[in-house]
DNA sequence: CCCTAACGATAACATATGTTATCAAGTTTA
DNA sequence: TAAACTTGATAACATATGTTATCGTTAGGG
């Protein structure tokens, strides 16, 4: 959420670096649970390196959201806001390093900052970036076929389908992963010209 | 956007009055256009009586995303925040009265606003609100059914079913208003054990 | 008040997608 | 390294949903 603004209000950085020594570094193996659906947020995730996804399950076969990558930073933000208890569980991919920051200094680090000028303005941005984003998929999930949806993963943001295993594009894409294969045969097809 | 949230936050009500002799009240017939895909939004809506959905076009069937009624307010926030070409467009489904704020004074209203210590509160808790709309928007149409999303909005928004035009019932369910009318009929002789 | 257009129901057919099962190839584990 | 799992491809079938056409009803405009 905050550290990844670094580059963008660079008089904040002080901050930053104030808080960096109470994260937790973790060296995690694929496929370790961060956060559990039904469980409350308690810190929010950097990810040094590796890749993490979040999803909800929906009888037996989840449904993933959203893939987070190397200097991305993220948390359940609903239930880190309200103490709620998350509608979504994060979890690794790869095997990942992450830094975790418990939510006390998150609080903390909010209130100092909240006496900088440029803190609303950064939070009203990063909040609209994040709205902007998920309209963006809502828009996409109602609009696009699950087929153009994948070509559009293909073309925009093809790092996700290179490091991604298949079960999940399929998760994020909402068809079953059958469908998945049928779609990369068609289209498959449609390139051969010869 | 704000003037909704009086009863939260009272203590910025002479803010709100400060304002109200800079809006633009109209009365306006059905289907009238307010902002129009690919034009900036320059306003901000408030309804005072009517209602309003806001939808994007697809190869002319177009998409419901949100429906609006009495005292709430709206705009293509993307497209007022960042000046950018709105991605959809905003019609009355009914003859409606509205405000309408220039969004110069919003901006003057908002600066204002900033010195007060309950504005930040006020923007994030929006912010956050709305942030949690569209994530549920979204998981709803990526876990449910169509025919489950309709019954949910028979149980828990009922007013909607019963004031807005089957059409954009199914537009906003994600069918075709073929496939609405099979589930109506499919749930009612469900209804029938006699 | 009538005429026309819009709306919603329904049927028939076409297409998209899910489910289950099977198999081959790659990975992990003992 | 062998066995057990996991992954992804494919086929066959089932279900969900879209498309087109028809029809009766309703609602608005002259």
């Amino acid at each position: 959420m905050l550290f990844h603004f670094r580059d963008k209000f660079p008089l904040l950085n002080p901050y930053w670096d104030k808080y960096l020594e109470y994260q937790q570094r973790l060296e995690l193996p694929a496929k370790t649970v961060l956060l559990e659906e039904g469980k409350v947020s308690g810190q929010y995730i950097f990810i040094e390196k590796g890749c993490v996804r979040l999803f909800f399950n929906n009888d037996g076969n989840d449904k993933t959201v959203q893939f987070f990558f190397e200097n991305e930073g993220l948390t359940s933000f609903e239930s880190f806001i309200n103490n709620a208890p998350s509608a979504f569980t994060i979890e690794t991919i790869e095997p990942s390093v992450v830094y975790l920051l418990p939510k006390q200094y998150v609080i903390q680090l909010m209130d100092e900052l909240s006496h900088e000028p440029d803190f609303l303005k950064m939070m009203m941005q990063l909040s609209s970036m994040r709205q902007t984003h998920y309209i963006n998929e809502f828009v996409s999930f109602i609009r696009d076929t699950p087929e153009e949806r994948y070509q559009k993963l293909l073309t925009d943001r093809s790092h996700i389908v290179q490091r991604v295993p298949q079960r999940y594009i399929a998760s994020y894409l909402g068809v079953s992963t059958v469908h998945l294969s049928r779609i990369k045969s068609k289209l498959a097809k449609g390139k051969l010209h010869f």
